[in-house]
RNA sequence: GCGGGAGUAGCUCAGUUGGUUAGAGCGCCAGGUUGUGGCCCUGGAGGUCGUGGGUUCAAAUCCCAUUUCUCGCCCCA
């Protein structure tokens, strides 16, 4: 039973029983793609190493300990993508996607690459489903990107699910924050973590979101950004909170959610499951006004979202949600003996040039296991073809719900199955 | 990187204080219908008990190592 090999750690084979739920959710969120006005992008699957140790942030768990870094012969530095905004980018700087329209609204359905320890909802590869818009500060987009996040969850069978949101502020007023808050901790700096006094010098604002309770403790009242941003930002988040309440989408404030890059401005959000264990973040995103400048565009105010696909239907598992798959609804053809299969052979040829799906069994099984495999395949026909037919030039079809059979010319095959 | 749990048939698992040919359910194959699925009945195939070593007359069972999976911490989707 052993096999020789097995699917790398943090890797899976995901099965024809399974792919039919992914292909599902990924159709109803191109439906809700298109009905938003986002095209889809392809990027590379890796991308040059310094896309993402510059833009990231190299202090960030993903660049200093989670990438996939090689080399190739000639000595370039590649990592294949561990998130899908910094490449969605650097495509849009490379095309110069701003001069040809003001605003470009785009998604992607891209897979990960993490270097973590796999736990439940947590894989090394795993798929992203992104959107992404250039060219606009409005605050309305802002809302926007939340609606069609919170849309989607519910579209696809999602109704519980919490929305954390949060503004991390600009470079105007970042700094203001970070002084203050460096000047509370200051004094608490033996109650943190150590990983906390390490922030302390190279990241203060994720001291905020540390998990430790010792690090909440002490920070309890710490200043937080909301209490510093500028005008503008806070004008902005004022108007995006006024806008999802118009669009009847709640929310939960969270002053101390800060986002795992350092790309991020002003909104950030998250969606929270209680479905899943440890791992309870089904998406998030957040604005990033700067990164298409630092990418080395010009400057073009930015927000997207993502959401995690495997736990998006780790998710849907464990609420029981039921997906409307559509049954195959396909003709299989059964054939007797060696007349009958060639017969067969031909059937089931006319019947897909004609548009309709068929198979048949190459395994010479008996009719009573082409039946039982027949309905296994969940077949909506099933056409009989021995001896008895080829001498009249006919075949027996029966309907595999009704049990109703009844023998017909073959010359009538083809139009009597595209009539049902 | 650190900590817990587990590796017995395709799948989910049982296996009593070590003791003959290692079991069940589901699935698979065949028969019950000389050409008919779902339900039922009967039979069958399928396992070097993760791997290596040790203890013992005897190991799936005890000990050690190793490896894989899994859950959690950190962090994220």
């Amino acid at each position: 039973m052993m096999a020789e090999y097995a699917a790398p750690r943090g890797t899976r084979d995901i099965l024809p029983a399974e792919t039919q739920k992914w292909q599902y959710v990924e159709s109803v969120f191109r439906d809700m793609c298109a009905l938003y006005g986002f095209e889809e992008i392809r990027t590379p699957t890796f991308e040059h190493t310094e896309l993402f140790v510059r833009n990231l942030g190299e202090t960030t768990d993903v660049v200093s300990k989670e990438m996939y870094n090689f080399e190739t012969k000639g000595g370039r530095k590649l990592t294949l993508r561990p998130e899908g905004t910094a490449p969605t980018v650097r495509a849009y700087v490379t095309h110069n996607l701003g001069a040809v329209l003001p605003v470009n609204k785009v998604y992607y359905i891209a897979r990960i690459f993490r270097f973590e320890r796999p736990q439940a909802g947590r894989y090394r590869e795993h798929t992203q489903l992104g959107v992404e818009v250039f060219g606009s500060i409005d605050p309305a987009l802002d809302a926007e990107v939340i609606s069609f996040a919170a849309g989607f969850f519910r579209e696809v069978g999602i109704d519980q699910f919490e929305l954390k949101l949060n503004t991390i502020g600009c470079p105007k007023c970042r700094p203001e924050h970070r002084k203050a808050l460096l000047d509370f901790v200051e004094s608490r700096l033996g109650d943190l973590c150590e990983t906390c006094r390490d922030r302390y010098e190279r990241n203060p604002l994720r001291m905020l979101d540390c998990k430790e309770e010792r690090c909440q403790a002490a920070l309890t009242d710490a200043p937080v950004m909301i209490d510093y941003v500028c005008e503008e930002c806070r004008d902005h988040f004022a108007k995006v909170r006024a806008y999802l309440t118009e669009m009847a989408i709640p929310f939960v404030l969270d002053n101390k959610l800060v986002r795992g890059f350092d790309y991020y401005t002003k909104t950030a959000f998250e969606f929270v499951s209680g479905e899943l264990g440890a791992q309870n973040a089904i998406g998030g995103g957040g604005r990033y006004d700067n990164l298409v400048e630092e990418i080395g565009g010009a400057p073009t105010p930015a927000i997207g979202f993502g959401l995690g696909l495997d736990r998006l239907l780790l998710t849907l598992d464990a609420m029981q949600v039921q997906l409307p798959l559509q049954p195959r609804n396909a003709v299989f053809v059964a054939g007797l003996g060696e007349a009958g299969h060639e017969a067969a052979v031909k059937t089931v040829c006319g019947l897909r040039k004609n548009g309709v799906a068929a198979d048949m069994d190459y395994t010479g099984r008996s009719l009573k296991a082409q039946m039982k495999v027949a309905n296994k395949l969940g077949a909506r026909f099933v056409v009989i073809i021995g001896d008895d037919e080829i001498a009249g030039d006919t075949v027996t079809l029966r309907d595999m719900s009704s049990s109703e059979q009844k023998s017909l010319p073959t010359s009538e095959l083809v139009e009597y199955i595209k009539s049902r």
